[in-house]
DNA sequence: TAGTGGTCTAGACCACATA
DNA sequence: ATGTGGTCTAGACCACTAC
């Protein structure tokens, strides 16, 4: 007799080439598909896996370990293995870094924050002077030295981007850049007054895995990739003003882009 | 007496909370990141770290679980673990859909794979008519049936991505949209001789864990993620003429995009 | 206290790769 | 034939959660 509710899931097939503990994971996987485990529902606990499909702790383990690798479950501990909610996206858009929010004084993730109804704040600013990395001493035109801004995003108190800007010393040094809180409009602005109009941006954009650190910082769950955003800031005289290194949790965004046809 | 190259890995410690499986994938990924194994290159068997660190071997497999999982390496049944190395990347930029390109004759494939200088290739093209799912009927504007073009897109014989293009029966049917081979320049040049002037392309960009189907489809590595790109394109009219729905290894890609800061 | 997941052991047999 | 990773068992003790 099975401890599960009827229909929940199916027996293995001993016949099949397909380990055991991937067939449990293909089982539970469609199970959660059809709807029959719900977002944020507790899955069957192992031991009443172990009962139900009669094979050891270890390999119903496995199983899990795989649709936790997969992000569709997450374990906690003392309580059970429950389907991993999706948390609320917010979407970047395209004029992100349009002159009129910067006009309005509004920082980019204010503007963001503000369409994704969530309750923004900014903490772990480090400003100060360094080497330029190989990386952003390319971008910027070979400088040595760069002023740097770091700091960590959170929406409704959860993680979900930290970012590095660079800027040049001979641009940065000395003005409302380089303290912390550069005013309203956020560096764009102050950019902007300090003569370099701002033409364009490039941005470069990767995803991976995270490091260990990154899973620190963003306090990531398991199965959830980063996306690595790399802008750089052009003025119009075609200087290269800023690169903005940025590493955000992947199922917290939506990156939205437009194209020219022409 | 270890049987390890001197210095390569060191001791454990057994006074820190910290799980002894997760103490030795410390070590790994450290002497990985210092170069000491380097891309390619094969770690110490399951055996020999056994032997080294005194643990049972299921206590190895779960540090090896946890690289894996990082996508920092890879296992190859009878040969050994290795680390992963770092495939070429394909940089897609912002212009490749420019009309310059079309006008040459050249699909967006085929002008990103020679910047990449790879072999591309196209297979399991699949062109049919079909019932519009509700996010392409909603990006399209509540159309109830569409031609699909299915294909994969491989580069140098390695899979990269797949994709679905959905286009409007009264705009694709008929034409040499539907054909196999759209000819010359591929459906956005067609659909401009169709009188739909391209204006601009929106796309949407997340990043995810694969399913076990895009494991298969595009031959992924564990600890691979997947960028997931909905484009759609826009003739001068406004009217949305084209849904893209691809998914990209992300291992294989950089986007790259313009934004403008007016 | 009972139930949950987290870690670890010490085996076993198998399939694959290399020589 | 040997060494490699892949799968699986049947335990053990621990830490966390809920009652």
């Amino acid at each position: 007799m099975s401890v599960l509710p009827s229909g929940a899931l199916g027996d293995l097939d001993p016949t099949s080439d397909r380990a055991v503990f991937r067939q449990i994971a293909d089982q539970l996987r469609e199970a959660i598909g059809r709807g029959r485990f719900r977002e944020g529902e507790k899955l069957p606990s192992e031991a009443e896996l172990v009962e139900h499909y009669g094979v050891s702790r270890m390999t119903v383990r496995n199983s899990f370990s795989i649709l936790q690798g997969e992000g569709l479950v997450h374990a906690e501990h003392g309580k059970g293995v429950f389907v991993r909610p999706r948390p609320p996206v917010r979407r970047l858009a395209s004029d992100r870094f349009a002159r009129h929010h910067r006009e309005q004084g509004r920082s980019a993730f204010l503007v963001e924050a503000d369409a994704a109804g969530g309750r923004p704040a900014v903490d772990s600013l480090v400003v100060k002077e360094e080497k330029a990395s190989p990386e952003v001493s390319a971008r910027l035109g070979a400088v040595r030295r760069v002023l740097v801004r770091r700091r960590r995003y959170l929406l409704d108190g959860r993680p979900v981007e930290f970012a590095a800007s660079y800027l040049p010393l001979d641009i940065a040094r000395g003005t409302p850049i380089a303290e912390a809180d550069p005013g309203p409009g956020g560096i764009y602005a102050r950019l902007e007054e300090l003569g370099h109009r701002l033409d364009h941006f490039d941005e470069e954009i990767r995803a991976r895995m995270p490091s260990p650190d990154e899973v620190r910082t963003l306090r990531l769950a398991p199965g959830v990739p980063v996306i690595h955003l790399v802008r750089t800031a052009f003025d119009t005289d075609g200087r290269a003003v800023e690169v903005c290194d940025t590493v955000m949790a992947a199922d917290a965004y939506v990156l939205a882009y437009q194209l020219p046809a022409t």
